[in-house]
DNA sequence: CGGCATTTTGAAATACATCAATATTAGTGG
DNA sequence: CCACTAATATTGATGTATTTCAAAATGCCG
């Protein structure tokens, strides 16, 4: 919650604690120069957040951008009918927060443990201005988030149950930190969520849940522990590659 | 397919084809400066195409924008494993092609005959680099596809097959000219490939456009022609609007 | 330990898919 | 213009995956 101190080590402009952040090795900030990060840092907070503290709200302005550090956010939004629909999940390393969008038009909230790098808006809005480099990143990073998301319609729109709780699992552990590389996770989204996700029933997950782990390409604990037994047999039961 | 003369209208910056443009007032264009339309102008390229014509291909470096200026679009793509995903429509004022994706990553071509805005990437990128405001805008674009991917998303994860062909029609309808304003049209899909965009198959579509049909909210002349007789129950049977 | 939400499991209902046959349309050449 | 063909669309009968309804089991928290 609180702001970090800011100090910057000696014969590098590289902020501190941007030199030890797990993000600066991949994406957006691994595309920053030194000097870029050295401009916004002093305006970066570092934050923890606990399972279901929100972290953006659906139809508010939002006056800052966020990079997920750690754990895992879920991305929510609730539709006119008042039906809430879940949109997707964002891991280390994503990006919260749409340039040009006046108010947030989903909900995001922490799933697990989450630990954020949050950056005002004024000041990525006036270094994407002032260095074109960085416009263009934020412009490249909404270019990925469509192609993510237009990959996620296909995955649902010609698949069974079976192959979308796979491809879910497939992606989440993926997207685990590289330790564990995939192994071992905790479901970031209860049966009812991932129902909701999926376009799917409680009982289906449930079902199928258990039959992946009947076959063996899984096993859970306590309800919300998985291990994946073999990620090439799940990718291939979520219908990944030909 | 041969590029129009250009020619300055006395008195005033702004190009006669675009001033002539239907564009002109909305989308893309209408933000657009006398002056920066100017610059733009030189390298405009009017083309006409033929149902089924390639506008452009999924995998190929492709060194031109697109503004569809009348007439629908059809997006699609080939999966890994070889099967075809139709990917979306694309009607009058939409604009086509990414900046920042090297390569296409669908496949787009006329579904009706279709009048495009030919753009070199070259002329809009330098625009867009001199010009702040011109880059944001393409950037605001960008933002708003991924809207409406999302609600895609929704449309289809959580609605029975009824809910999407009504809701299909509907989009398609609302973007008709306005003269018919959703009045009358042509479907630019096949039954198949409406099946394929739906995740539903080609008998299911057939039964619930007799269905429709039979409930009175749409005629069909000669397979293709629908005329929508009443939008709002076509909205309500789409499940749009609580 | 007891209450409460979540998950699992079972049985019946249903929406959509699949298989199969017929009907319509568009295209082609006589 | 008509007959012929191929492609696309419609309609029917049956099968199946998923939903729905209902109940039991598990895990959680005071």
């Amino acid at each position: 919650m609180a702001a970090v101190a800011c100090k910057l080590v000696n014969g590098d402009l590289l902020p501190e604690r941007c030199r030890d952040c797990p993000l600066r090795k991949n994406g957006f900030c691994a595309s920053l120069s030194p000097a870029e990060l050295a401009r916004l840092h002093p305006h970066l907070i570092r934050k923890r957040l606990q399972p279901g503290d929100r972290i953006i709200s659906q139809g508010v302005a939002n006056a800052h951008y966020y990079h997920v550090v750690s754990g895992t956010a879920k991305l929510s939004a609730v539709l006119e009918g008042g039906t809430e629909q879940i949109l997707g999940l964002r891991f280390a390393g994503d990006f919260l927060g749409q340039r040009f969008a006046p108010e947030a038009g989903f909900t995001a909230e922490a799933a697990t443990e989450v630990e954020l790098c949050k950056v005002p808006r004024t000041a990525l809005d006036a270094l994407a201005d002032a260095n074109t480099h960085v416009g263009h990143l934020m412009h490249r990073q909404v270019v990925a988030e469509l192609e993510e998301t237009r990959a996620w319609v296909l995955a649902i729109a010609q698949r069974d149950a079976r192959q979308r709780v796979a491809g879910l699992l497939h992606r989440i552990a993926r997207r685990q930190p590289s330790e564990h590389a995939g192994a071992r996770f905790a479901l970031p989204l209860s049966r009812a969520e991932i129902g909701n996700y999926l376009g799917l029933t409680v009982e289906t997950i449930s079902r199928q849940l258990t039959a992946l782990r009947r076959d063996g390409l899984i096993a859970i604990e306590r309800k919300t522990h998985v291990t994946v037994a073999n990620m090439v047999r799940l990718a291939t039961a979520a219908g990944i590659n030909a």
